[in-house]
DNA sequence: TGCCAATTGGACAAAAATGCCCTAAAATAA
DNA sequence: TTATTTTAGGGCATTTTTGTCCAATTGGCA
């Protein structure tokens, strides 16, 4: 019942280029060591970002990381969806039928209350919400 | 970002003995047929909440599984937390200090309020909310 | 007593999460 | 051109999660 390591570095490091102002850059690097992450898994995770749109990349000296929009049009979720794939509280909440053996499991509603709740606060929060 | 299925199985274990009503017994073997629980772990998850104290187990013929309290006395809080441990949504969660190197850090505070609605949801629903 | 039903506990295996290391590729700077 | 900075990506190691399997133990019953 944990939200991935990755996906609360994605989300600090998102952050902290939020921080920085608009189109600032920052290397992979750079993040690492201000966000305290270790800095060969950040990589990945900085790819996986880049891949999802969320942040744009660019090699070379005077490359590294720029969000790809501006912080008050990028979610919680969108980035930790980004890295975790979309939030489930259970396995078997993904199931559009309801509970896949027993049709009256109770259980099975308590947890997708839970969970619109946790999807629709990570929806509501930008990261404009963090800087300023 | 998911409940265990450890602590998934453990819902359902009690929630089948709760449908039984008071001081009905049943084997795990018997509870993991009903439940589509794999019986072997599900052993080890029974003798998890015994020593939780949650069910009482007896050896041998006749022996087998009993709710240790009633069901309204039994919160979905208590099943969990007896498998998976407290419920953190992230890491930082848990520093009762706030953030470990960043006293401001503005997300961890939206992680403590999610997750004091998540445990508040949780420690609000008993097994006989379920049974009837 | 001896058999059977059932939990208990240990060792082990497979898969996912976490993290490290090294090389390649690309883009800028000297 | 050459060196430097930086991302890209593969492979490997460790830990946790999720299970399986087997032997030991316990308690009831004929």
């Amino acid at each position: 019942m944990q939200v991935t390591r990755q996906a609360d570095y994605a989300v600090r490091a998102v952050y902290y280029l939020a921080t920085l102002g608009s189109d600032k850059r920052a290397s992979t690097s750079q993040i690492a060591k201000e966000q305290h992450i270790p800095p060969s898994f950040l990589a990945k995770i900085i790819s996986q970002l880049s891949v999802a749109g969320l942040l744009h990349t660019s090699r070379g000296a005077r490359g590294g990381v720029t969000l790809a929009r501006e912080p008050q049009d990028i979610t919680m979720l969108d980035v930790v969806e980004a890295i975790d794939g979309p939030i489930l509280l259970n396995e078997c909440v993904e199931n559009t039928h309801g509970c896949n053996f027993d049709q009256e499991c109770p259980m099975r509603a308590l947890w997708c209350e839970i969970q619109d709740d946790l999807v629709g606060r990570l929806k509501g929060t930008t990261f404009s919400d963090f800087v300023k």
